[in-house]
DNA sequence: CTCCTATATTTTGAAATTCAAAGTATCCTA
DNA sequence: TAGGATACTTTGAATTTCAAAATATAGGAG
């Protein structure tokens, strides 16, 4: 493998490990009640656009039932709500309360600031490349799978 | 945001949680008795240099106690195996047996045909350029936390 | 209108995963 | 040789996961 395919896998299998256990830790020594598992979940919620059940799970790559588990504790911990759908009584759509737009507040400007730390010392054209062959690596997945 | 950081942020978020459901929806539909996570468990102790309970856990990010775990079931199954070193009987060196390689080599070859298929269309300045980039990001995390 | 099938979600049961804290064994040093 | 330090395991409690069974609603054929 050359020095490219070693660094790509490097960040797959290992940063990406990395930052989601720096994230749980913030989390826990902050004394905020979620896993990082459950800030996935409300991340999903945001980024899915007609938020059901369902779609939520395929978004998250879960099974249906999974995510049932999952909501039940978020609404109980109250960053979540549940809405039948008016029309369609199968359909259940989830909401996040204020308490979790606080939550997603933090976990964004966490993110935000690890890559801005990341890329700020990087010229025009470099982002530009960058940019382009992350966007492949990005849809690629998304294509094929 | 700009884009970069959009995209970025996203291989974070999404693509690499993606790459891992399809790995662990792979192990499952081959009838493989491991979850991705104890794939992962392999990994590490592959990558450790001398691998104690120890340093593979902090290699992890976990903590010893739950390593104790994972690896007594991978003993059982028979990937795994534990031996108190000879001088300091404190430690624990874990090491991979022959059917825990075979997993790995699967495992390796997956990652890299997901590369390859990546980055094919690359020309040579921008592989120096995203090597660059990504080694930036990847020193990034290992530096800083 | 009444079955029947499809769709959407929840429930259930079992196994994994995680952490913190307590427990055990060994090492090292004053 | 007593003591604290280090390495690991055990324990208890909570989360996370899946597959499969159960529930409820929708929509179409006749």
């Amino acid at each position: 493998m050359n020095e490219t395919k070693k660094v790509i896998n490097e960040l797959l299998v290992e940063v990406f490990h990395h930052i989601l256990s720096i994230e749980g830790q913030m989390l826990r020594e902050r004394g905020v009640d979620l896993s990082m598992n459950e800030v996935h979940v409300l991340e999903a919620i945001s980024k899915t656009k007609e938020p059901t059940m369902s779609k939520t799970a395929a978004n998250l790559r879960v099974t249906v039932g999974t995510l049932t588990t999952a909501i039940n504790r978020l609404v109980q911990k109250g960053y979540v709500e549940r809405n039948r759908d008016k029309d369609d009584k199968r359909k259940v759509y989830v909401y996040l309360t204020q308490k979790a737009y606080q939550i997603m507040k933090a976990h964004d400007e966490f993110h935000e600031e690890m890559i801005n730390a990341v890329i700020q010392d990087m010229n025009m054209e470099e982002d530009a490349i960058l940019l382009r062959s992350l966007t492949n690596i990005s849809n690629f997945f998304k294509e094929k799978y």
